[in-house]
DNA sequence: TCAGTATATGTAATCGATTACGCAAACATA
DNA sequence: TATGTTTGCGTAATCGATTACATATACTGA
């Protein structure tokens, strides 16, 4: 195993002094064509590489940005960090992944341990807390690191954000429902903590209001976004003396349990009952009988927030942004909330 | 925005060097217990906090490791990234993810890039090409970086990996086809330069074999792994004269492909038709056909990678280790292949 | 020819931490 | 008391690159 080289190797090669190496390296006008084209030759039949943690060292910019989602495994936020990463690697950064579980302390760890290794910005979605954190997220601020937020967010001075219009999605998705003829529609949400899950129920009550339905909130349930939770909420929700006959869920697994619970007690979905999810996961459209949801274009989402992260980077150090990037949402209408059309 | 405390700020304000300061706070025996207090209450005051870059600098770790994979956005590669990541953000380590979208370019440009950020280790699962890249990574041995193969992997000296048994995977898939009474046993298989397909196509031969079938090249499809390579290889093998009553799929996406060929036509699964498919994607037990498949643990997986990764990190730096996991796969039998057993 | 300017290069500090080496004081031993 | 051994701490080099400043050389024009 042979030692790197360095510019010190170049240096003694051509006997000039490492300063010159550099000049050349970084096109500085202070060199010479001919020194320059020298050293650019040698460097390469050397293997030269510029080693990065010296530059981070020297420069205080480690070229590498911090994600932080709740959890990596979903769909949906693999989805956003694909489009981080592809955004930033052909620009040179490195992005580097922490999955906090909802859980605010290993949250306010990870953001620390991410400043600590000198990140050039931290990216990430909040988990599921009121308030928490916020004196540590400011402290990024302060620190001058950016900070944006992607879907889950919160309103922070100086802190950017990237998100789909939930309002809008909760009002498509619960319009929809209406215009199939339902009427008493149920709703799962999420914990109202939370910004996205406030807005996707207001879109839904605003559906419901300019539609002259009176909402009734029986027919809403803050659930954790999983098959079982969704399974028990539909139960209750079934036990109604005036029992809905649609959904919409803020969770697509949610959806998929109420949609389980339904055949198997007979309710035959869209005739009977309607239901739409939100998430778009990959199942929805596998499922025989496939499930409306609204997409959130993770893939953009995480394109769009590296954007961003590059604006402000790249901007005037002492100029604070604070940009507000709101995606619009898509409807995808699929068979469990089709009653008129034949869709696959 | 204040700059952050060094060693030097702390030696400042109490009189000494940095070096005792140093000393102080890394355990060393060669400073008094007086002093040692001092600075460690100086420096929680001050909120001292190591810069890491430097650290990196001088010693060469930069507490990073690098994780190579086709695509973070699959079930199996984000589980596999999220197990990583739990084993070793414990310790210390930051993981950085690079993907290589199966090109072997891509592949070697992220090994280079990540040897220059000075990763102390790589974890990856090689794209879908021959005997390319190899010498590059060899060049990652010799560096005496640990690099560790999950899943698919080719055999290169001093580089350890951690897999599944493919081949009893494709084996008792194949085998519990055969115990379902089916004897026209259809195969979906990939790309045959990765050892995983292979070994899952042996296991599948070797079932037939064990079980007096005898082996038709005609059943035998090399297709992607995605829905509509399963739906047009269906195709075609359902036009055969005598077309086959069971599939076994390595893929669950081209297993999903067929079964919506099928039911589209009328073929009744189980019945009729027996499906196995490969990898345990969440939707395959969502289904309301829900698709027996192999679980390959990627979870368990991950974190072996990076439990190897220690080891090899731990081990003295001389002593070349190879070690190879290997996995048990794990059958999910549900509805797609149980013509016996009410499964849900 | 000589001052004045450009140009190219070298010198040395810097980023922050660690550590081999050396020295002084304190203590032990005969 | 003289000598040897610990103990505790400072000095300075090191990791590899960048860059402000100094300096030497070449070139310009009157």
């Amino acid at each position: 195993m042979t030692r790197r080289t360095t510019i010190y190797d170049i240096a003694k090669e051509l006997d000039i002094t490492a300063a010159s190496v550099s000049r050349a390296l970084n096109n500085n006008p202070k060199i010479s064509e001919s020194t320059r084209k020298l050293v650019l030759e040698t460097a390469a039949k050397m293997n030269y590489k510029q080693n990065r943690l010296a530059l981070a060292l020297r420069s205080g910019k480690s070229n590498n940005v911090g994600v932080i989602v709740p959890r990596i495994d979903s769909n949906f936020f693999a989805s956003i960090i694909r489009g981080i990463e592809e955004e930033l690697y052909s620009v040179g950064y490195h992005i580097i992944i922490c999955q906090t579980h909802e859980d605010a302390k290993i949250e306010s760890d990870n953001i620390n341990t991410l400043l600590n290794a000198q990140v050039d910005g931290i990216l990430m979605s909040i988990s599921n807390v009121i308030n928490e954190n916020n004196d540590i997220m400011k402290r990024v601020v302060d620190k001058n690191v950016p900070l944006i937020f992607f879907d889950r967010k919160k309103h922070i001075d100086g802190v950017s954000s990237v998100t789909i219009d939930d309002f809008e999605g909760g009002y498509l998705a619960t319009k929809q429902l209406i215009d199939e003829g339902c009427n008493r529609i149920a709703h799962f949400t999420g914990d109202q903590s939370l910004e996205i899950f406030q807005n996707r129920t207001k879109g839904y009550k605003k559906a419901l209001e300019d539609n002259g339905i009176l909402f009734d909130s029986n027919y809403v349930f803050q659930i954790k976004s999983n098959v079982d939770a969704g399974r028990l909420a539909i139960e209750k929700l079934l036990s109604l003396e005036n029992p809905p006959d649609a959904l919409f869920s803020t969770s697509d697994f949610a959806a998929l349990g109420a949609i389980q619970v339904l055949k198997e007690k007979g309710i035959t979905i869209p005739e009977e009952f309607c239901v739409f999810g939100f998430g778009n996961e990959p199942f929805t459209k596998f499922m025989e009988l496939s499930i409306s949801s609204v997409d959130q274009s993770p893939l953009e989402m995480g394109k769009m927030a590296a954007k961003v992260f590059l604006e402000q980077i790249n901007n005037n150090e002492n100029l604070k942004i604070e940009k507000k990037v709101i995606l619009k949402p898509e409807l995808h209408i699929r068979k469990s909330s089709s009653r008129n059309s034949n869709l696959r």
